[in-house]
DNA sequence: GGGATATTCATACGAACGTATGAATCAATC
DNA sequence: GATTGATTCATACGTTCGTATGAATATCCC
């Protein structure tokens, strides 16, 4: 017998990550799910009760560890114009090894319906380990002032949007984003980017 | 008979509009477009010869304006970053005018299949723009260095972003980006943002 | 006003969808 | 080794999908 057939359940799981976030909720067909876990059609409705049970699940593994990821990072160690840097890389890194991520936000996003608790729970999480790294920044004067919330997303919007561009980019602009040498160069401008954003300088209109 | 019956055309390519926007491509169903031109099933077929051909139709009805909007921005008077601070506000104007856009960018990425000419021209036409008007400004010194493409990336990614993550701000942290005062805050950040993370120097006029 | 053309409309077809059902098979307990 | 419960599997149901077809109706030109 087959050696992943040892947990049906499991497979089901990572089959519709990569299928969820490949084809949204509604292109990833039960069918299409159960063929790519070696499974049968009935498995989901037996193991989940229904699609959107399965979906859940989905989303609940794939979101939660990128916030627990972050948080030793925005709370660690260095100055909040350093720890900010660091957020902006780890979230590189997450995004890169776990490529359903993105996908499976913007497939969210897409849909416009009511986002699930686990994507609400991270959003909130991440945006407020932003939000105070910054208001700590503005307070000890290194980063200028300004809605810490809408500098969050500001900051968000360097790794998650240039991660989601990169199909895009690579179709429009015959550039790929995966490509190491690329993909290091990306980071550290996005990085720049952000602090360059972020930091008070000398003279700052209010 | 009613008066939108003149055109069924065009109603079609309305309607068509709205539709993909708001559910993508294979969630709009052809049902549902011609029901809501108050036109007959058959009407797709007969007026494009295919669901995917009203698709393109809609795409560059919608697609083109905004790089023609852009366009004398960019090349228009002032200095690289003015320019570039009207090409944020243009582009959130634009985006705020025509909320189909974000989202009809947002399914196309989100699909993953190729995307149609109207897409490609458009991003190339956008991208090409910002990318000069960056390079003057390393020319001219108040810009600082770094790749004018991936720069022009980060500069487009605040409008987009800001706008596409709209509906889930809404739900996960209860602000409403729609409302009037609030955009214009957005908006006001969102060219701060920008500038601050392409200038050279610190130099803020007016 | 009548004949040609353009458009609308009702209907049909095969395919794919999520889910339900019940039999077949497996695993563990005694 | 039989029994029991968990799991797998084949199959069926009703719905919706994109497209095709041909008749019905509207529009236009002479």
């Amino acid at each position: 017998m087959s050696p992943e057939r040892a947990n049906t359940r499991e497979a089901l799981v990572e089959a519709g990550r990569t299928l969820f976030a490949r084809h949204g909720y509604d292109g990833a067909s039960i069918r299409a799910i159960t063929r790519r876990a070696h499974s049968n059609l009935g498995a989901v409705t037996y193991h989940f009760g229904s699609k959107k049970a399965l979906y859940g699940t989905v989303l609940d593994g794939v979101f939660d560890p990128l916030r627990q990821r972050l948080e030793p990072v925005a709370s660690g160690p260095g100055s909040p114009l350093e720890r900010m840097d660091g957020v902006v890389r780890t979230f590189f890194s997450h995004l890169a090894e776990n490529p359903d991520i993105p996908q499976l936000l913007l497939q969210q996003i897409a849909a416009g319906r009511r986002a699930p608790t686990a994507v609400v729970r991270t959003m909130r999480g991440i945006l407020g380990l932003l939000s105070t790294i910054i208001v700590e920044g503005q307070q000890d004067g290194s980063i200028r002032p300004g809605d810490p919330l809408l500098m969050s997303l500001s900051v968000i919007a360097q790794p998650v949007h240039l991660t989601l561009v990169r199909p895009l980019a690579r179709q429009a602009l015959g550039i790929d984003l995966d490509e190491p040498s690329q993909r290091a160069d990306l980071v550290e401008h996005a990085v720049r980017f952000a602090r360059a954003g972020l930091s008070a300088t000398e003279s700052n209109p209010s």
